[in-house]
RNA sequence: GUGGGUAUAGCGUAGUCGGUUAACGCGUCAGUUUGUGGCACUGAAGACCCUCGGUUCGAAUCCGAGUAUCCACCCCA
């Protein structure tokens, strides 16, 4: 067999019985959200490209070399590499800042980033997101750590907490200056990226994974002993409501982030059994955003979890075996020249009984054998099997046979009746 | 952009001195006498052996290139 065109690199399939692992993963977060005060929004799947160049960052990786991106008749667009860009600006442009003060919003998006592709990583992706806009205080930060805990212990993963705080503008721009000056006499024993990074982002320099870089930078200043006043009281207090609320955590200097608008506190949640690609959760404060995009000065933070690293955690813990709902209804329609294809009315008429009061119900559609259509009720493990033929139709009279206890039930042949019996 | 692994029916695999119609398991479909499934048995459908080129009388098998895919670097969810 040769396709017209195969499934591109980077995409996946999603197929039974998976797809029922990803419905009850997304209701039972979407459950927790709103648990939390949090309702659902949806946005587009593309926007201006400038939204993203904006609030992702000219400089970052993902808006540099991995946005998908179209012309259109009147504009360039983006498909959207993650989610909050997009979140935010429906937030603004629909007056959601009018109203009650912190706004929480979620959203079950798929997202695109032109990258080599590897284990949990793809070019289409799917993300869930949560935002909690308007809350500068630092029970809103613990809080929202507190939720995605919530989600993926609740989900049976285990997975290490690590945070950090980048500060504010400020303080960014004041330990910048420190690190440089640490690093300058070593800088050109730097590997090669981080000799460029060393202008643009000296931060990530921390983050190198090179063995010279990490033993050049080993006792490097690091930002959470040069934040300005208030970023360090507040990344204290986050640090206190979440030793209050039993949330384990470590204090990561070196988790920088990538997208531009990161502010003050950041954290991951990191699985160790899903390959290299361990990150499940990412998030933090993002202050300046809002106005940066337009909108009036506000505070605001989120997360985002990748969907298919959750699932790939949940399949590592062997925590996925969820099945679709079955057939509760198996009816025979065992037609001959007698009774033409009354049976199948019948069959038809009894099923769609059925289905009104939620029940699942089938019967034959390729007209087969009365044999081979037995075969197959076995095949979809329906729960039970109603038999449709002559001395059915004469008498008006039925059997409904329990599949697994093979328990036969006199019936009449009349979809209310069936349904109380069955 | 850079490394490394892999490529044979829907899925999982065998096929290694190159030698006829490419094999097996699972799955699918049908049958094993007429209205009761699972088991067993029988049979059928299903593969240009990733592509192109080379060596050879002969290539799934050897060589080269390409492509795809997976894993990893980078970066991120």
């Amino acid at each position: 067999m040769e396709l017209v065109a195969t499934r591109n690199k980077g995409a996946e399939d999603i197929l039974p019985p998976d797809t029922y692992v990803w419905q009850n993963t997304e209701r039972f977060m979407a459950r927790i959200a709103e648990s939390y005060g949090f309702d659902e929004i949806r946005f587009p799947t593309f926007e201006k490209t400038e939204l993203f160049v904006r609030s992702v960052g000219e400089t970052t990786d993902v808006v540099q070399k991995e946005m998908w991106t179209v012309k259109g008749r009147e504009s360039t667009y983006t498909l959207r590499p993650e989610g909050t860009a997009g979140a935010i600006r429906a937030v603004i442009q629909n007056g959601l800042l009018n109203e009650a003060m912190p706004r929480k919003i979620y959203y079950q998006i798929s997202a695109f980033r032109h990258e080599n592709v590897q284990k949990g990583r793809l070019w289409e992706f799917h993300q869930f997101g949560a935002e909690l806009v308007g809350a500068a205080a630092p029970q809103a930060d613990a809080q929202m750590i507190s939720m995605a805990n919530d989600i993926l212990s609740g989900l049976g993963i285990g997975t290490e907490l690590h945070i950090n705080s980048v500060g504010c503008r400020e303080c960014r721009r004041k330990y910048y200056e420190v690190l440089r000056e640490f690093l300058l006499p070593v800088k050109d024993k730097l590997c090669d990226t981080c000799r460029s990074r060393f202008d643009k982002n000296p931060m990530r320099i921390l983050d190198c994974k090179s063995e010279v870089c990490r033993e050049l930078t080993a006792n490097a200043p690091v930002i959470t002993d040069h934040l300005c006043e208030d970023c360090a009281k507040h990344f204290a207090q986050v640090g206190e409501l979440l030793d209050e609320a039993g949330i384990v955590y470590k204090v990561d200097p070196k988790i920088v982030r990538g997208l531009d608008y990161y502010s003050r506190t950041v954290f991951e949640f990191i699985s160790s059994d899903i390959g290299a690609q361990g990150t499940v959760c990412g998030g933090g404060r993002y202050d300046g955003l809002i106005e940066e995009m337009g909108g009036p000065a506000t505070p605001a933070l989120g997360f985002a979890m990748g969907m298919e690293r959750l699932i790939l955690a949940l399949k590592a813990k062997g925590g996925t075996d969820a099945k679709a709902k079955g057939c509760d209804l198996y009816i025979l329609a065992a037609d001959s020249e007698r009774t033409g294809n009354s049976a199948l009315k019948t069959a038809a008429s009894v099923a769609a009984a059925l289905r009104k009061s939620g029940k699942t119900a089938e019967y034959d559609l390729c007209s087969r054998s009365f044999k081979a259509q037995m075969k197959y009720a076995n095949k979809i493990n329906a729960a039970k099997l109603l038999v449709i033929g002559e001395s059915e139709l004469e008498t008006g009279e039925c059997v409904i046979k329990d599949m697994v206890s093979h328990e036969q039930r006199q019936c009449r042949l009349d979809g209310e009746e069936i349904l109380r019996t069955i």
